[in-house]
RNA sequence: GGCCCGGUAGCUCAGUUGGUUAGAGCGCCAGCCUGUCACGCUGGAGGUCGUGGGUUCGAGCCCCAUCCGGGUCGCCA
């Protein structure tokens, strides 16, 4: 049997007087009086109205709750009045059988279909595929499954080869939690689902593979954000063999610019070459290191301008201001930004404004009478111009700045042109920091990846004609539009090297063998050089769809705590499942007790 | 784990200084309605105000504890 001879998105004027047979869900019954009653049929292409006439039709239409499966068998009619908001809305199907394909037993829904995107989150999980039955909430799927697609052929027309890598492997020491995967056969012993195919994209340019990439799914254990899902999360992970920094920058300058501008919520992105910003000019210029380079406003540091003013926060502290042309916001307003500005940041912003009078008033101006035409001068203020602050350690006055700009962006149509797609590169980034709680030397983020200047400046820091702080690594992050959408690096290829950049932090090479072994073995048989990067799908079509939750671009997304309400994970198995895989749980759990 | 916000009808929310019988919109049910399309009109059902304790003559509202959800910091090489 045939469900149907066209979707519910198909049918025009054109194919008036046809019989049809068209299958869909039951959205929407409306009885207008007498024997009439028209029921909208959605599937997922779209929907078309069908119209009862006839008693015993109307009658089936009455009696089936919304969201009944079924199937219609009739003649396609112009309106004789018609719907310009719908693309079937000059037709309609005048039903002669109805078949209930799957009746939905309740006629009343967690949520309504049309609406669910207000319904709570929790609820919309559990009744994930009710949610998904909305338009609007399929719409970013279906984006999602285009990008993917969009991707992929661009990552092919550019020779790289899509492999597929273990999900089973080996727990790795470093970065984030793992999750664990008890091995039947080996008691005691655990896979690791990855946290980035990272060691196997490696191998694999070791192995004489030249240009990789893979739609990977990535696990981490670690807390959600809003733009971070828990547990697992898809990247576009690519590298490449004799590659420089450049030659990964000039791939992704290619690919990702006509997919954003294609599938975006806004048609223009940046062009190659992206800009380049070295990380400490981003965090003193953007207080960020994933500027949101829409928004033109920038932090400066007045410190000396008005640390000794009087105020009290501001003494032996470090100042940053940032400037705000032609402002207009309410005072309410300013209050928000700087509460909103502490809850984000944990750190209080000041401000005060040259007013349309050239006085400087609001906030803390009072402090400022007396060098007001230094201020004036130093800052080049104009009338109408806003000063937002803040205050403390370099770095904790460099983000609030951040946490500021950010905000004033927002707030400031004039400084802010959001309708477009604005990548940049932050590059060189430290090799090494100073632990907080260790206080001594650590890397800062990768430890593989390639210092600038390699084993020559690693061993004049040795020798102590270099600062190892001063030391950066070929190491860099690619963002747009204030969101980190991927980190990536040239790899440290060489073994001495590597040996050499662990000895930096107290380790040696047998360290490097006992938490890498494959790795370096591999490295010791002969590495390109080689270099790649891992953006965030997820990210990305969360930046395309112009979506602020992460969840609202992943069909089945987990919440926050991580548990997927609909499924019932995790949950708990049966003792004979504990057994084979040797693991007791122990009394005090606390999921004991529920 | 810290901090912030929230939890009131199936859903989204309002609920004043602590004061009579806790409301609205949507949904649901019944009746009416011959061109609706977020159909309309009339009526109706529906509540452990997250949970436990306390203050009070009296608690949705105040206090303490606790659970749940979201955001954020930590964390995420």
């Amino acid at each position: 049997m045939q469900y149907r001879t066209h979707h519910c998105n198909e049918l025009r004027l054109a194919d008036a007087g046809k019989k049809v047979r068209l299958s869909g869900w039951a959205e929407n019954i409306r009885e207008v009086g007498g024997n009439l009653a028209f029921v909208v049929l959605r599937d997922f292409y779209g929907s078309t109205q069908l119209v009862a006439e006839d008693e015993k039709i109307l009658k089936t239409f009455l009696d089936m709750n919304k969201e009944t499966v079924i199937s219609v068998t009739g003649t396609v009619r112009e309106r004789s009045s018609k719907n310009p908001k719908m693309d079937t809305g000059d037709i309609e199907v005048v039903p002669d059988s109805v078949e209930i394909l799957g009746k939905c037993r309740y006629n009343a829904l967690p949520f309504q279909i049309q609406r669910s995107r207000e319904a709570d989150e929790s609820l919309r999980l559990k009744y994930r595929y009710l949610d998904l039955r909305n338009p609007a909430v399929k719409q970013n799927i279906v984006l999602r499954c285009n990008v993917v697609s969009a991707l992929r052929q661009a990552m092919n027309a550019h020779h790289f080869l899509e492999i597929t890598t273990p999900i089973l492997t080996a727990s790795s020491p470093e970065g984030a939690r793992d999750y664990l995967v008890p091995a039947r056969k080996h008691p005691g012993m655990f896979y690791a689902l990855p946290q980035a195919p990272q060691q196997f994209k490696q191998l694999l340019m070791t192995s004489g593979f030249d240009r990789y990439f893979q739609i990977a799914p990535c696990f981490r254990d670690e807390d959600a954000r809003g733009d971070r899902s828990p547990g697992e999360f898809y990247q576009l992970d690519m590298e490449m063999a004799f590659a420089s920094q450049e030659d990964v920058f000039a791939v992704l300058e290619d690919v990702l610019p006509p997919i954003f501008a294609e599938y975006g919520l806004y048609n223009r992105a940046s062009e190659a070459p992206f800009r380049r910003i070295p990380y400490l000019e981003a965090m003193e210029t953007y207080g960020s290191d994933k500027p949101d380079l829409r928004i033109d406003l920038t932090a400066e540091d007045v410190t000396d301008l008005l640390g000794d003013c009087g105020f009290g926060p501001f003494l032996n502290q470090r100042v940053k201001a940032v400037r705000v042309t032609n402002f207009t916001a309410t005072r309410k307003q300013i209050d928000k930004l700087c509460a909103d500005t502490e809850v984000v940041s944990g750190n209080k912003a000041y401000w005060f404004r040259l007013d349309e009078q050239g006085e400087l008033t609001g906030g803390i101006a009072k402090f400022l009478q007396e060098r007001k035409e230094r201020i004036a001068q130093t800052l080049d203020l104009k009338p109408g111009t806003f000063v937002a602050l803040s205050c403390g350690s370099l770095g904790a006055a460099q983000k609030t700045a951040g946490v500021l700009i950010k905000k004033l962006g927002e707030l400031c149509p004039d400084h802010m042109d959001r309708e477009k797609y604005e990548f940049c590169w932050i590059v060189d980034f430290p090799m090494y920091e100073i632990g907080e709680e260790s206080g001594q030397l650590e890397f800062c983020h990768n430890p593989f990846s390639m210092p600038n200047g390699g084993l020559e400046i690693l061993e004049k820091a040795e020798r102590g004609e270099v600062d190892p702080l001063d030391i950066t690594a070929f190491q860099y992050d690619l963002v747009c539009n204030g969101v980190e959408l991927s980190s990536g690096a040239v790899r440290n290829h060489d073994p001495e090297i590597m040996i050499k950049a662990f000895e930096m932090v107290r380790l040696g090479e047998e360290d490097v063998k006992a938490k890498f072994p494959a790795m370096y073995n591999a490295f010791c048989y002969g590495a390109p050089p080689h270099a790649g990067i891992a953006p965030g799908v997820d990210r990305m079509v969360m930046l395309l769809a112009g979506e602020e939750s992460i969840r609202e671009v992943i069909a089945f997304p987990m919440n926050k705590n991580a548990q997927d309400i609909m499924m019932g994970a995790p949950g708990r198995v049966e003792d004979r499942q504990l057994e084979e895989l040797h693991i007791r749980i122990a009394e005090d759990t606390e999921s004991d007790k529920l």
